[in-house]
DNA sequence: GTACATGCAAACGTTTTGCAGCGAA
DNA sequence: TTCGCTGCAAAACGTTTGCATGTAC
């Protein structure tokens, strides 16, 4: 889980072709990759590894050595928002950028599209290359920014 | 270390003031307290807690303890860079926001003032509040982008 | 049959907690 | 004299590793 020296990314939509990746890339289809890829799936989000070991009877290991290797094949990424543990997350869809709310917790998803204009900004400034789909913009939300003024 | 509700900025500049200050907060001044501050005053950057426990005969447990006890106070703040544990940092200055390359680990001190664009930009675009004082912005400096184009 | 993947167990690094006793005020 | 702070010990938490066994291919 540490510096992921970024994998290209992959594309798939279903399980039946996250599982077709699995074997392109050489590695097997044991049954606890295969659950953790399913509940990768059901996820909603990020989620992080406590919680899928919790929900899985998978071992720990298995299952940090199994996001790890997912991720090493593009299958899987895992970002930091704020405090705690590492989420992860399927990587099949449009590369994803992550901004979230320390006080009420939410994460808002954006394209890089939408945040060509902050990573300009910074670049600009700093001559930082950015990219927040591994590290989160960590702030205050909308809603927790005007609660907070009050 | 977990969600710091914002302390009240102190204002110090030598070892002197920040003792007095630790007393005008009904703090006591023990030894490994004061240990702890000089410790500070002596690094000339952010540090992680583990590296005082190393270079200041104190328990772990009291290293813990002061560093919270003093950012209870605003003499002490602490820094989240990429991976890896919480970086603590006297508080006595002005404001300072982090840029951190996780490719050569240089860490870059802004001033508000020159992040205000960035921030501005993102406030427009999602309406988030964001200061880079606690989380810092994540990405690749100048030298290593260049490098990594290649 | 041969790797690769598994579970178990033990360890890691960082941080937190409980507790009896020391010491700054 | 008091109550804040200490060290010690143990534990919590997320994560990693070694190793013998099991299983996908």
């Amino acid at each position: 889980m540490t510096f992921a020296p970024d994998v290209p990314a992959l594309r798939f939509e279903t399980l039946e072709e996250a599982i077709a990746a699995v074997r392109e890339h050489g590695l097997r289809l044991s049954t606890p990759r295969r659950l953790l890829l399913e509940a990768l799936f059901a996820a909603e989000g990020p989620v992080a590894a406590p919680q899928l070991v919790g929900r899985l009877s998978i071992d720990e290991s298995s299952v940090y050595r199994n996001l790890e290797a997912l991720e090493g094949v593009g299958l899987v990424r895992h970002v930091h928002l704020g405090h705690g543990p590492g989420l992860y997350v399927l990587a099949g869809g449009d590369e994803v950028e992550y901004l979230y709310c320390e006080h009420c917790e939410k994460v808002t998803a954006a394209s890089p599209e939408q945040l060509e204009p902050v990573r300009e900004s910074i670049r600009r400034e700093f001559g930082y290359q950015t990219r927040f789909t591994h590290f989160a913009i960590v702030g205050l939300c909308s809603g927790c920014a005007e609660r907070a003024v009050s």
